[in-house]
DNA sequence: CAAGGAAAAAATATCGATATTTTTTAAAAC
DNA sequence: GTTTTAAAAAATATCGATATTTTTTCCTTG
């Protein structure tokens, strides 16, 4: 048995990748990849026979994984009607940008009151990572984008993860999510004319002074700068 | 072929009541109100084949029920674990209240200032029909109460439906079903010491007035007497 | 030639069976 | 008397087959 078990793991390379325990959660991660991605377009029809056949997982699995994107708002489920990715808007965008200000803010608020020690540690940490891969971004751009994304969102997690607000944190999340989608939309245009790093540096350095006006009105406006460099691009 | 089918339908009355088109939304429905009842205690272990047996319904459908719940933040699902419900504390009533407050004085506002006149109607009728429902509450009590729910809820939404804010309306439903349940846990303290109806009536009358400021004041007033109420109960 | 409607095709929703994993139970060893 | 290990039981996760519903196709009818 062992043999057969061997050659299956071999033809699949390891589905499961990234701390997947289980199938659907698999799925789940592969599908969000693809729509944030674009590579499931805005709108399109989701028909189960069809990504059965392509992610080679069962159907009911694989409506397990769409139900829990439906939880993120990437998918929309219409009634008997099967599954299809979320529409994007302007107008969906600029809500988005509106809600996550008020959210990171409150988070980094709270955050720079109560963190301690290990969570200036853990902020200064993942900068360095984050710039680390910024360096290479230059030159090789295409593969490393995926890794900065990563590496991006762990650094702004990583400012706000004192904050003892479940709520607060569950949905920055859901719409960190969204407007990572947006942003991949209009991705060319966004290094060049702006500087991040210098963005980022600026953030962290007002948080770890403990400045939490100053750190919450920068990050709005690196959320702004994001918002206005995308505003014209979308529909 | 037509008489069994029959015999079936005659011995399940009607299972998608409620205007519940699949037997998912049905078994959505169902789950939530169990859980929000406390039929369903909080933390308890949600047993795949159990509840398949007392609902009589596929594993894949109520897999994926869970899922739906998942989402509203009323089941938690660990890892390879299964489900649970999800627990409750005093510490995460106070997170609630606090998210429902922001949420709901952002759309009462934004409805005070966008809404038109069939907003107002819209208003003015559920106040009757909830109060409509207050008068019977006195005497049958327990059988009414359910359906009072369903009016508060209404009423309350018609309040701020005129606001624009996809997401704030999506995150406020969110919370709304999460308080609904804490309020259930007590149900008997609540209702005596508080003129509940009077309150809405404010409520109502100054938004209305497009007193936005007023309605918003008066509206947080409501949910903070309804958290006093539940501190000290739970946990 | 448009409108409507029946038949066929495609897709979704649902189910129960099987494979995996976790938990419990019991026995053995230290 | 614990702790370990092994076997059994229970529960979850996964799958593909079937039943329902929706969509498309194509023929009829006005």
């Amino acid at each position: 048995m062992s043999d057969s078990v061997a050659a299956v793991a071999a033809s699949k390379p390891e589905r499961g990748g990234r701390g997947a325990k289980t199938l659907i959660e698999y799925a789940y991660q592969r599908l969000r990849k693809d729509i944030i991605s674009g590579a499931l377009a805005p709108d399109s029809k989701l028909r189960i026979e069809h990504l059965r056949a392509q992610y080679e997982i069962g159907s009911s699995t694989l409506r397990e994984a769409l139900t829990l994107l439906v939880a993120d708002a990437l998918v929309v489920s219409e009634g008997q009607r099967g599954f299809r990715v979320a529409p994007i808007s302007l107008e969906d965008l600029k809500d988005v940008t509106r809600m996550r200000k008020m959210m990171e803010t409150l988070a980094l608020r709270e955050s720079i009151e109560r963190g301690d020690d290990q969570w200036e540690a853990g902020i200064v940490a993942a900068f360095h990572r984050l710039s680390r891969v910024e360096e290479r971004l230059e030159a090789e751009a295409e593969q490393v984008a995926e890794s900065w994304e990563d590496r991006n969102s762990d650094f702004h997690k990583a400012l706000i993860c004192a904050c003892s607000s479940r709520w607060i944190l569950h949905f920055r999340e859901i719409l960190y999510h969204q407007s990572e989608r947006y942003r991949r939309f209009s991705l060319v245009s966004q290094r060049g004319e702006r500087d991040v790093h210098a963005e980022h540096k600026a953030i962290m350095d007002a948080t770890l002074a403990r400045d939490g006006d100053l750190a919450c009105r920068l990050i709005e406006e690196h959320m702004d700068k994001t918002l206005s460099n995308m505003t014209g691009m979308v529909s």
